[in-house]
RNA sequence: GGGCCCAUAGCUCAGUCGGUCAGAGCGGCCGGCUCAUAACCGGCUGGUCCCUGGUUCGAACCCAGGUGGGCCUACCA
């Protein structure tokens, strides 16, 4: 008997809106699933939102709405906007639900009374405050590199010289909330001493081909051996309150880590699912042994240490299924780069959709995804002449010229196809038997170059045989070569199926097909004398235009994040002027050649400027409180250039370089970017 | 600092076991066609297979060292 197939994409957290890199996996999971459902297979879909932790904890409270309500909002915003992508899970659950609380709290308990659970003090910074204890990256101060001292760093990496610290380690830290300085603080925390589960994951991760029974790809196998050869660590699954999530039974005051009870939203999206539709929920997974089940998870590269260490020695002490394949992709990149807000490329899903069709997306994503890990890159033009080249001009054009011959002329009526058709209809249904495996191994891109084959071997046919040439006489004949077209149109919608469902249902329509286009129908030729319907758009060429305007509008609406109100005052604005006033005041480019500390003052920096044909100017800046003289070294400042020279217990000081800050600790320089030239006025 | 992964034509990518492996699609140029959504067909164009060295009769492929990029990590993995 087939097993039943569970499949998951990672669960969106209810932080905030999914973006395009979020698209990509639940294109690549829903592909997959729509792929399996067409082969025949009992395939479901699971999903769910991850809800838990402190970045919601905090975000709801900075909204002054409850956790609750922020992830009930993120709920219905991620799937409508999943939803609105085609794409078809089962189920959208939440990981707050009772479902989760209670399999969470059964894997916890199967591990404490197992002796798996340890526990013991861990020191950390504590805000006074917040009344909180903080995360790495909620803690900021200065950069305790010694070379680097860059101020304003996360308690876990400097972003300025990219060395890593612990939050104590930094110099001056405070609150990233609040900014009230931490303390070290003792508390008691849960550790999982993940070597015990060391045998189990080494018979877990092992190859097929070496009696193991799970499906990794190669790289995602040695990358994970590394971690269990290098000697695996105890994981602290519990934090300290204020934490959304659930509370650890037995341990009053003491919470699940997100991490913990996300991936168990797997199994409690299950269970509600089941429930719903009157299913056995322990075929799926209650089934050590997979006898019955296969369990699919799709994930991005980032999460592999969750996926392939920790879950499945949690699902293996509890008694549960253990995945079957977790099948892991890159990044999306747009334009060759990472997402950035201010280049315009980090695109929301919501802000596609604005513009453009889903199917779009869908097709090319599908046609650049395999089964690599590699990043895969969102590249706009070709964006555009990818879609137009294989979806409007060869594919959709085939069957707009086969249909529309047939119905405008022939009255609707298809013919058998010719005996000279026999290699290239062969060699279509191999491919839509290829297309079928490619897609169940992940390779949609292989999958769907297999449509574009048919299509091209048809196009050629089409236009050899030129039915358009053939007299009134030869009517039967021109119903004949049309026909293959169809017939063509038809094998390829049912491999655009698992990508685009709405194109294949479109076909089905059009051509009033007897089955749905799935891999066991989509190669039976319709016979003589069916008669099709009209056609119908399959696919518009994109207006480049479209693509400009995601862009442009993703370019503006991301950078309203969410305006905090500010925690501090300024100065109350000048009177009204007019442009002649600044007109007074000459401001140029300067590049800052050298840069020390002045003996015998405190906040003074010395600056030398290269002013470009105007030479250079020798300035006294009182921002050495919050600049090494090294970080102002070959930076375009601004320089106010015709402020008279005025003489200083240093020296003289030939005009004064802009910046902002009220306080003498937090002054920001006015920087240019390389392409300014020293001497250029500012205006 | 350590680990895993990636680098092939202007663009996006295939290249299995070392031996027709210098490939496809798109683009560009030239020509043909007109049924079809200015779509379709043919021809041509195009590469230091990231660099250096090694193994081999033979390397895009194996090994070593670089360079550039992605991800993870450095006592809450």
């Amino acid at each position: 008997m087939a097993k039943q197939v569970l499949v998951t994409a990672a669960l969106p957290y209810a932080n905030g809106s999914i973006h395009l890199g979020h698209v990509l996996e639940a294109v690549q999971t829903d592909v997959y699933t729509r792929a399996r459902k067409l082969a025949g297979d009992d395939c479901v879909f699971i999903w769910a939102a991850d809800t838990h932790g402190t970045p919601i904890e905090l975000r709801a409270r900075r909204e002054g709405i409850t956790p609750e309500a922020l992830i009930e909002r993120a709920w219905h915003e991620h799937r409508r906007d999943y939803g609105d992508f085609d794409i078809g899970f089962d189920i959208f659950h939440t990981t707050h639900s009772d479902e989760t609380r209670r399999h969470a709290e059964a894997i916890f308990a199967a591990m404490e009374s197992r002796g798996d659970i340890l526990s013991r003090p861990v020191e950390q910074l504590y805000c006074p405050h917040d009344q909180m204890f903080l995360p790495d990256r909620f803690v900021k101060g200065v950069c305790p590199n010694p070379k680097c001292k860059s101020p304003d760093q996360y308690g876990d990496s400097c972003e300025v010289c990219g060395s890593t610290h612990a939050p104590t380690e930094l110099g001056d830290p405070h609150c990233s909330i609040c900014g009230t300085a931490p303390e070290l603080r003792s508390s008691t925390h849960l550790f999982v001493p993940l070597a015990r589960h060391e045998a189990f994951l080494r018979q877990w991760l092992a190859p097929l081909e070496q009696g193991g029974h799970t499906e990794l790809q190669a790289s995602v196998r040695n990358y994970v051996m590394e971690w269990v050869d290098g000697g695996l660590r105890d994981w602290d699954i519990s934090r300290d309150p204020p934490y959304f999530g659930f509370e650890i039974p037995g341990h009053p005051g003491k919470f699940f880590y997100v991490w913990f009870d996300a991936p168990v939203g797997y199994i409690g999206a299950t269970e509600k699912f089941c429930r719903d539709r009157g299913l056995d929920f322990d075929a799926y997974w209650r089934d050590p042994e997979r006898a019955n089940t296969e369990l699919v998870h799709v994930i991005g590269k980032d999460i592999v240490y969750f996926h392939c260490l920790f879950w499945p020695a949690m699902l293996h002490a509890g008694g549960y299924t253990t995945p079957s394949r977790v099948h892991v992709h890159g990044w999306l990149t747009v334009a060759g780069e990472k997402m950035s807000k201010t280049r315009g490329t980090f695109v929301l899903a919501r802000t596609y959709l604005d513009h453009l069709p889903a199917d779009y997306l869908r097709y090319y994503f599908a046609s650049k995804l395999g089964g690599t890990q590699d990043d895969l890159d969102l590249n706009l033009e070709d964006f555009v002449s990818r879609c137009n080249a294989d979806l409007v001009k060869k594919t959709a054009n085939l069957a707009s010229r086969s249909c529309k011959f047939i119905t405008s002329r022939l009255g609707g009526t298809l013919g058998a196809l010719g005996d000279e058709t026999a290699e290239i209809v062969a060699a279509a249904q191999r491919r839509l038997e290829e297309a079928r495996v490619h897609y169940l191994a992940f390779e949609s891109g292989k999958a769907l170059r297999c449509a574009m084959q048919i299509a091209e071997d048809f196009n050629l046919y089409l236009t050899e045989q030129a039915p358009w040439k053939l007299g009134p006489e030869q009517a039967e004949r021109a119903r004949q070569v049309c026909s293959a077209g169809v017939y063509a149109s038809q094998v390829i919608a049912g491999i655009l199926a698992p990508v685009l469902p709405r194109w294949a249902e479109k076909v089905e329509r059009m051509l009033k097909l007897p089955h749905r286009l799935d891999f066991a129908h989509a190669g039976t030729p319709l016979g003589a004398g069916h008669v099709i319907g009209e056609y119908e758009i399959l696919a518009e060429p994109i207006d480049p235009a479209k693509v400009a305007a995601i862009i442009e509008a993703s370019k503006e609406t991301t950078p309203v994040t969410i305006a905090d109100t500010p925690a501090y005052e300024v100065e109350a604005l000048q009177p009204e002027t007019t442009i002649d006033a600044f007109a007074a005041i000459d401001l140029r480019v300067a590049k800052v050649l050298a840069c020390a500390k002045v003996d015998g003052a405190d906040k003074l920096l010395q600056l030398t400027l290269d002013v470009g044909p105007l030479g250079q100017r020798n300035v006294f800046s009182g921002i050495a409180k919050s600049y090494a003289p090294e970080q102002l070294v070959g930076k375009h400042v601004v320089l106010f250039a015709n402020l008279k020279a005025r003489k200083m217990r240093f020296g003289l000081s030939e005009g004064m370089i802009l910046a902002s800050g009220s306080t003498d600790d937090a002054v920001t320089v006015l920087e240019l970017d390389g392409r300014s030239r020293p001497g250029e006025r500012v205006s």
